[in-house]
Parts: C-alpha cells; structure tokens; sequence
DNA sequence: GCCGTTCTGTGGTCAGACCACTGGACCGGT
DNA sequence: ACCGGTCCAGTGGTCTGACCACAGAACGGC
C-alpha cells in the first residue's frame, strides 16, 4: 500500500468503468466485530474510559464466537485503543482507553527492526519531529516543563553514569522536552520515534572507542538547547537541536553512509 | 504512559533502591508470543517476504494453544507486520510484510476518531509534516512524481466534481507530493495523518455553505504548490502548503476554536 | 463492628473439531 | 502432447464448550 501509485497516480478514486473486477474482499469475523467496535467510537457511543460489553455477551449479540471477539480485542489493544483485565465490576473487563504514544512506540520499533525505514529516513524524520518539538517548546513550554528537564540534565551529569542509563535519560530528555511543546500528536510521534531508535543507538554507542567524551559533548548540547528553550527562543533552540541530533548520529554511525539494513535490534553490550 | 513524567521526571531510570517493590507483571499468553516473533525479527532471523510456522506448529512448539498463536499473530497484524492468508505452499500461511502506512493510519485515524487529540494539534502536526515534505519533495522530486502530482491536478480539474471524490484526490494529491520526498517514515506519517482527516473534512466540508468557492481556491493553490516543487524551490513550496492547509482548515472549522471535542468520524453527508 | 469466607462475573487459556480455500498432483480424454 | 477435471493435502478461519485465576461484593460468624 505504502508504494502504489505508480507514475499514472493511480489510487482510490479509480476511472469508472475500470477494474471492476478487482478480487472480492471476504472479511474475517474478527474485522468485522473490529468495526462494529469503531463504530460505537466513531458514533460517539464509546468513548475514553467506557467499558466495553463482556466478551461472552459481545459474541453472543455479534452472533461470532468468543474467540472472534478476543482477536478483534487483540486488535484494537495492539492500536492502543483499549485495555483488558481481569476482576469484577470496577476494574472489570475491556475499558477504552488513549495509549498512542506506547502502541506508536511498538509499531515503530517493530518496523524500525524489520528495517523497512532506512535509518537515514528515520533520523532525517527524527531531525524534523524534534526541530518543530523544540520550537512549539521555546514557545509553550511551563514552569514545570523546564524544572523537569532541569533534573534530567542533572542526573545526566553523574560522572560514573553507565552507556545505558545515560541513553535512558537522554531518550526521557528528548520525551520531556516533546511533552514540554504541549501538542500531544508531536509529543506521542517524538516519543515513539526516540524511543524506536533506542536499542540501535545503545549497540552502536557500545561499539564506540571514545564514548565518555561523546556524552560529555552531548551533555553540553542539551543544556545549550535548554537554554535556548528558557529564554523562548524558538529559532535558536530548533537549530541547535538539529545540530545536536545530526552530530549525535554522525558520531554514532559514522561519518560513512549509515549501513542501510537492519539496524538490528536486541540488547547491545553496554558499559 | 502518555503522560507519566510529571514534574519530577520520573521515568524509565528510577532512582536506585526505590519501588523495588512495583506490582508484578504477568505477561499474557500471546504477549509472549510476539516477544517470541519479534525476537526472531529483531535477530535478522525473520525478515520481509519469509513466512512463519504453521499455527499449529507454532502452538506446538512454544507449548501454548492455538488460539494464543492466533491473538498473537492478529496484534502484529494490526501493526502491520505480518498478513494471513489461507491457501497451500506458496501464497501459504502468514507472512511478514511491510504495510506501515496502513498501520499508522488506522491507529491514528483509530484515535482521532476518538478524540484523544485536539483538533489543533492534528493540524499544526500535518503542517509540520507536510513542510517537510514539501521541502523534501522540492529537493528529490523525480520526473515521474511529477506527472503523477500533474495528472492528479488535472483530474481536480473537472467541474462536475463533487466534495467525496474531490477529497479523495486531495488525498491523493498530499500523499503524491509526500511520496514525492522519497523519505519513507515522513511519506507514511503524512499518509496517516491526511488520511485520518478525510472523513471529519469531509463532514466539514459538507456543511458548507459555499463549498464550490472553497474547491477553486484550493485548485488554484495546488497548483502554485506544484510549481514551486517543479522549479525546486523549497522555501517557498513549504510557506505555500503551510498557508494551504492552515487556509483550509480555517475555512473548514470556522474561525472560532476547532471544537477541541469529537471531530467525529462516520460517513458524512457528502455533495 | 470487624474479618474471613463464599459467591459471582470477568478475562485467560486450552483442546478438539470442522469448514473454506488454495495450489499441486494426478489422471483421464482428446 | 496437450488440456481439462478431480482429488488431495495443508493452511488459516471459525466454532464449541470447558476450566482456571483473579478481583470485588455480599454474606455470615465472631
């Protein structure tokens, strides 16, 4: 789906009368309660914090099986879209819920692993994401949100801090300076994307010669970046981070092109 | 998980000794199921186009029913890793494939419809994206993208067109111009997030007073949009489309606050 | 009034069966 | 030799019915 559209643009809105006969699709019953499910959202009928019917009652008013029910819930837990847990009535069943930034974490890392994005697209998109995270930050961002990065930087400072608590705080850095912008959608795609990108880098930091001065340096960007987000400079502080994140990854994947297959995932070796 | 880090940032690195004593977590059958898989994906074991175990012999291996394969195989699908379909040896079984753009427009429009985000915010992230790929399209642009962006143009063109379909080929046109910056996460992002628009534009579209005014002005601005990308002028071709969708959704949503509540989704009235 | 017991409803899991579909092997007629 | 149909094996898709573990609420003895 992702490269259709050839040369004759074609998509959707095909030319009448043209491939009518395009195979029939058979829906499975798992998609068709998934819809149903969307349907109740989409009408307004279910929202956040709602509880969905017991999935014994669901397949018997949906007229499938329990087991359709369980795949269609999978489905919409695996978006992020609802919560399943055991008990009785108030923590009871299958509750709605908004997990965007964790289901877009998943689906990013997975495809991050599967290495369908090359991972220069991937930092080039990380490098745009953060830029406009950075300036709705210098423009928005609270009292609390600088007071937050502000005990990130410090704990980043730990002179015997290990490569991947370093790591760990740089990602909850980042997340916290997305959160700082106040525009969920930028925030949950930063996340996901920094947080996708966390076991490459941890492997390639450990593959580095000289990693104490690589966090020394990076130490010193990020408080020039908060700094340019304090004073509510949004040119200054957007620049900067480009910087910052351009040259992280220049020294991480050197300067040569960034290997464009399998960024390979799996625990790296670390301190 | 969202919004965690308040303002003492706690987050992933907590402090040494403290709450060595968080609830327990009990994974789910399946859950381990996709550990399993995406171990074998995150070790280069598996990759696009190899397709997994029988489920049944899968079931049999890992020790747990087949139903837990299945839940399993339906939430990395929701992902868009891998796809089932019946069958013998060759279309056999179920593959891992590379459908991003699928997932994440699902899982988006999935939350829009749910109104986790505010409209605003989906707005201002399509600007940012769409920057992007504006810029991106300006510099990369092949000749076949633009003929494909130029017949789309044309397409636009005709006058007898009513609001679904001329949605649906500014649909197409922003995915075109999006794929036209060969950047892959950037083109899937902007898909999802356009695509996840269509149906509340649509509504909106529909209640319109003067609905023909607003199509020409948007004619006219796509094609000052194009120009820009053919003559590869980036900055202006990024100033345009964001004056493009900001003019749009000012015209869509009126000029009072975009009701921060329920774009609502489900088929509207259309022409 | 307190606390332990029982009850009830929920998701989690499993085993086993059957169906629908696909492609290939096979075999007959031409 | 070719073509066509039939059969077969293997796959996912679906269903049924059962049991378990858990969490809260109702109950009942102290």
């Amino acid at each position: 789906m992702t490269s259709m559209s050839v040369p004759d643009g074609t998509e959707l809105p095909e030319r009448p009368s043209a491939d009518a006969w395009r195979p029939v699709h058979r829906s499975r019953a798992y998609e068709l309660v998934v819809e149903r499910i969307e349907e109740q959202i989409a009408t307004g009928a279910l929202t956040v914090g709602d509880t969905l019917p017991a999935e014994r009652e669901l397949s018997e008013r949906l007229q499938v099986s329990r087991a359709a029910v369980r795949e269609a819930i999978r489905s919409l837990e695996a978006q992020g879209a609802v919560r399943s847990s055991v008990g009785s009535r108030p923590t009871a069943g299958t509750q709605v819920v908004a997990m965007t930034s964790d289901a877009l974490t998943r689906l990013l890392r997975l495809h991050v692993a599967l290495s369908n994005f090359p991972l220069a697209d991937v930092v080039e998109a990380r490098i745009m994401l953060e830029r406009s995270s950075a300036t709705l930050a210098a423009q928005n961002a609270a009292e609390r949100d600088l007071t937050s990065l502000r005990e990130l930087l410090d704990r980043m400072d730990d002179p015997t801090i290990d490569q991947a608590t370093f790591n760990d705080l740089d990602t909850a850095f980042h997340v916290a300076l997305a959160e700082s912008g106040h525009n969920r959608l930028v925030t949950d795609m930063t996340i996901a994307i920094r947080e996708s990108m966390k076991a490459p880098i941890l492997q390639a930091f450990g593959t580095l010669e000289d990693s104490a001065a690589l966090i020394e340096r990076l130490r010193g960007e990020h408080r020039e970046i908060f700094e340019a987000i304090a004073e509510g400079s949004a040119q200054r502080a957007s620049e900067r981070i480009e910087a910052h994140i351009r040259g992280a990854h220049a020294s991480l994947w050197g300067g040569d092109s960034p290997s464009d297959d399998a960024p390979q995932s799996g625990s790296a070796v670390a301190s």
